[in-house]
DNA sequence: TAAGGGTGTTTGAACGATCAAACACCCTGA
DNA sequence: TCAGGGTGTTTGATCGTTCAAACACCCTTA
């Protein structure tokens, strides 16, 4: 037989019907140990393997996510998404799943391409990796209901826990908060922190992270004022991260150490400062693998674990309602972030 | 209705049968203009979208092309690749094809996928984006006539333009022979060469650009032994990079310049040369953006279109015979890389 | 006027799986 | 002896599309 063996040849042989051996793939347990037993050998034995084509056009479930490559790696940090992805689709396959790439050109591209992929059966759902304030994606996403999780909270929504909307993310606030309680130990004091101007999601809690710690940090005494003068905010790149160290330095501010909101200002303070000042990254990129900088880094693979967790879970929805609310959400996964330090 | 559109639905809006709804979607041709614009409008109307699921059981094509997202991003130049995706994801549409990702934690792994992802039918065939001697997966493919196509020549196969064997590359050889040129344009002499130690298809080839070039430029007068001093080899990464420098000025070695084989030992070379010396890198990778580094780099765009294109061809194989040879050879394409200078 | 050829459209069957309902069988209890 | 229930397996229909062959029609040409 040159062809593929179909369910119809394991039938054969095994002496069952079609729907028993579709029975064992599917539901094992309803078919009687014996019965199974010969199927299985059957299917062995053919090297039978189901067309996944026909199975999703009669199941209408394609078993697939879809996810966006983002269109431009923007600098050092586009490696962070790669990982993920990385870890994505390493992992799917456990879950039965698999990973269909598209690009788009804005929130709007991706939109049509959300409803070409939905439409041709082509993906079950979406993962989504950079959300922003009122995302029209997540919108049109819930208005048509189709599946998808968030790798990033959902910054500015009314409820972030609304269970509609189901994210994974990592608590930048504690990964910073290690970060200069790390720093702290060493003996230091002037903990500066660099940097994204407000109002972004992610930086503003990261910057929290730092402020919050400074401020419980036992016998510095440090108040409101003074940690406004250690703090400076600027775009996200190594140039821009050099002009902003260099303005705090000329301001006069000492600078024991530097925590900084991502690998590329801290590349760019490190420029500056040389190796004379404790230096911590955010994302532990490759580059700062490679000139040795200390990094908080975010648990990827768990992320993605948990990101396919809660995709495959959304189907059924609402019958695993918990009355106490956040206590244990589990339509949310909040992950800790550790700092590798060099 | 609440649920999608099939041909069905459109066909009788407007009026014809399903074959021909079908006919304008698949051979416009052969149907008449009034008949298809009928048909147009009822597909516009109705937002009528192929099943592609039922598609692909028909056709047995899965317009969709399998390719392994590697176990490790190596570092800095794990980058490369990821671009090489996007691109290939990017474009992917214009060809009417779909990426679909996959890991594997060896090459029998690997091959493993292949069966798995082929008799599925979730692919038509892959995409290989790292190749080494003699290897089992593209014997594998060929052996089950599976289409796939390679970024990267098969180095060392008994016929590298084996028409079988179809695959995009990038000119490393004319890529750092212009780096070198470049750098001798600035009136130096001594330029260095920073490479991987032998056998390496891509490796030997980029050191050859160097060697080459030296070995041709008018009124330097160098020759082998001369060369040889200049050179040096070593394991690609920062620290190895800068070792390797350290080495060669214990030497005593005059070096002008230095041409690097990669990005990571370009940034190894900086770290010990500072800006005093030119340096050329390879991948312009996000880091010789950031650090300022003029780099090779290569035309990533370019290979995944002629990826997908060869990729698309793969079916009638041998009509288009070309008994000149590699004249104008359509199973393969070479392309040239530029120096970006900074 | 009938046979032949070309063009454009329709019809029956198939792709390979699963769903839903029917069926066969055994066991129990009236 | 037969109704009733449970378990395990089979049968017919279906998912949405395209292939292959049939068909209807018009235009030539003998």
């Amino acid at each position: 037989m040159t062809r593929q063996p179909t369910v119809l040849d394991v039938a054969e042989i095994a002496g069952v019907s079609r729907q028993t051996v579709s029975n064992v793939l599917n539901s094992p347990h309803i078919v009687r140990p014996d019965t199974r037993e010969r199927v299985e050998e059957a299917i062995k034995q053919l090297g039978y393997r189901p067309h996944a084509s026909a199975r999703r056009l009669r199941t209408r479930k394609s078993s697939t996510i879809g996810i966006r490559l983002d269109p431009v790696t923007n600098g050092i940090s586009g490696s962070v998404l790669d990982r993920f992805l990385h870890a994505l689709t390493e992992q799917a396959d456990a879950f039965g799943l698999r990973v269909l790439l598209f690009t788009a050109r804005d929130p709007d591209d991706e939109i049509a391409q959300f409803e070409r992929l939905l439409d041709g059966a082509d993906v079950d759902g979406f993962v989504l990796t950079s959300t922003t304030y009122e995302d029209p994606r997540t919108e049109w996403l819930l208005e048509h209901d189709a599946p998808f999780v968030t790798f990033g909270r959902p910054w500015g929504a009314a409820d972030v826990y609304d269970p509609r909307h189901r994210w994974v993310d990592v608590d930048g606030h504690h990964g910073v908060a290690e970060a200069t309680r790390g720093m702290l130990e060493l003996g230091v004091s002037h903990v500066a922190y660099l940097g994204w101007p407000p109002p972004s999601g992610t930086g503003d809690e990261r910057r929290l992270g730092w402020r919050d710690t400074m401020l419980a940090a036992p016998g510095l005494g440090l108040r409101e004022p003074d940690l406004d003068a250690l703090e400076i905010a600027c775009e996200d790149g190594v140039e821009q991260g050099s002009t902003a160290v260099r303005a705090l330095l000329a301001r006069g501010v000492r600078v024991d150490a530097v925590v900084c909101a991502s690998d590329s200002l801290a590349l760019g303070a490190l420029m500056v400062l040389g190796t004379s000042v404790p230096i911590v990254g955010y994302d532990n990129t490759p580059v700062a693998a490679a000139v040795k900088l200390s990094s908080v880094e975010q648990p990827l693979e768990q992320a993605a674990g948990a990101a396919l967790e809660l995709f495959r879970a959304v189907g059924p929805r609402g019958d695993s309602f918990d009355p106490d609310g956040s206590a244990n959400d589990p339509d949310h996964r909040l992950l800790r972030p550790r700092v590798f330090w060099r």
